[in-house]
RNA sequence: GCGGUAUUGGUGAAGUGAUUAACACGCCAGAUUGUGGCUCUGGUAUGCGUGGGUUUGAUUCCCACAUACCGCC
């Protein structure tokens, strides 16, 4: 399915551009950040919080849902979004490439697929670019994705080129089966940190005319200066007209910086997974909100945001909450990270506006950071 | 009043006549990038109830005192 992307406004400056793309939910406005639902649910949070801290695009993960519950009970339940009663925006799914990998020993990398361990019963699985699209095609997501090896770093040149081509394979691969006209499905571009390999990977991906591009293997233990050349690598062979989704980069500058490179959207289990362990993203940095410093703080997490949690409770109450272990606090962290980014995407867009995104970066990083920008 | 037992960090406790007093919890701090994770990594008693004594050396042995608990009158 066509997501009819359109570029609205493009910077002068950099490749930064704001879009939109259609889906049956409506309009969906790039820059956009996307959070994780692996499961079926972005953890600790229900629906209608979501939608109070700007989610649009959720995520949801092919492999957690393909051995629990299976594919076969969510598509009974009417699909995911009937399944999670998520009416917020578009669902995307991720091919469970990533969670693959992570399971499987990398001798067991094959070219009809993956064969690789269960996290929860240790049992033997097989997973296949054909077998992935279908799951994801029973999942009932808006946007899937190619199933792809995603390689450690670092990886050497021969391990990298032999691993785009296989994915190249793959993903041609899974288009071929991919049969729900309502999902859109996108192609992956590898290549590690190796300019000429993403450009093929790129080039030879574009070639096979997919719904839009992802970046991949990126954020991988990579320093952020090589972040940034692989996006760059990446971004300048992807056609103007279609969808980049970096995944799996949630750091706040990583944001500013991949758009200012030329990326649409973003994923990344941060926000949540950080909130979880008691961290708040602020404009003045990441605070830890278990520190004994907040245990007479009556102030918001900040005192300009417009989230739940921060028109309603102070830092004392949510650190007694989490040295309390209740899940309240998990909750209003999270539902708080998800709006800063949010709010952040809405600023980064408002900048891009007035192209002057390159200063916004400056200004953020010298708060965020409390440092100038390095380069 | 008499007898017994005990007294180790914020807590529960282990332990030995002698190099850094175990472990757990708590506390303090850090990590976390397409979520195998309410997870992981560090730090945390200049001190073993108080005062004496024995000894080359005592938290460990002896004495007194204090406190607590359990018996007995």
């Amino acid at each position: 399915m066509d997501l009819n992307f359109k570029v609205i406004k493009k910077s002068n400056k950099t490749m930064a551009r704001i879009g939109e793309f259609h889906t049956k939910w409506g309009v969906s406005k790039t820059p956009m950040f996307m959070p994780v639902g692996t499961q079926a649910t972005v953890k600790t949070l229900n629906p209608e919080e979501l939608e109070s801290a700007k989610a649009n695009v959720v995520l949801a993960n092919t492999y957690h849902l393909w051995v629990r519950p299976g594919e076969d009970i969510v598509a009974s339940a009417g699909g995911l979004h009937k399944f999670m009663n998520y009416k917020g925006g578009p669902i995307l799914t991720d091919s469970g490439g990533f969670q693959v990998f992570s399971l499987a020993d990398p001798k067991n990398i094959k070219e009809e697929g993956v064969y690789f361990k269960s996290n929860i019963d240790g049992s033997n699985l097989f997973l296949s670019p054909e077998e992935s699209i279908k799951i994801q095609n029973k999942l009932g997501a808006d946007i899937i994705m190619s199933f792809d090896e995603c390689p450690p770093y670092p990886a050497t040149y021969e391990y990298m080129k032999n691993s785009i081509e296989r994915t190249l394979r793959w993903a041609k691969r899974g288009k071929e089966v991919h049969s729900n006209p309502n999902q859109a499905l996108f192609g992956i571009v590898q290549g590690g940190e190796y300019e000429d390999l993403r450009k093929e990977s790129a080039i030879e991906t574009v070639k096979m005319n997919f719904d839009g591009y992802s970046i991949g293997g990126t954020a991988v233990g990579e320093t952020k200066d090589v972040l940034y050349k692989e996006i760059e690598y990446s971004t300048k062979y992807l056609p103007e007209d279609k969808v980049r989704y970096l995944m799996g980069v949630g750091d706040p500058i990583d944001l500013i910086e991949g758009v200012m490179r030329g990326v649409d959207i973003f994923d990344c289990v941060a926000p949540t997974r950080i909130a979880r362990h008691g961290n708040a993203h602020t404009r003045n940095g990441k605070i830890n909100l278990r520190n004994s410093k907040y245990k007479e703080d009556f102030t918001p997490l900040e005192s300009n945001c417009d989230c739940y949690a921060c028109k309603n409770f102070t830092k004392a109450y949510i650190r007694h909450l989490l040295i309390s272990e209740e899940v309240l606090g998990q909750r209003l962290l999270s539902i708080h990270n998800i709006r800063f980014l949010t709010k952040l995407m809405e600023d980064i867009t408002s900048h891009i506006e007035t192209d002057d995104l390159e200063e916004f970066r400056n200004d953020f990083y010298k708060k965020y950071y409390n440092k100038e920008v390095v380069k």
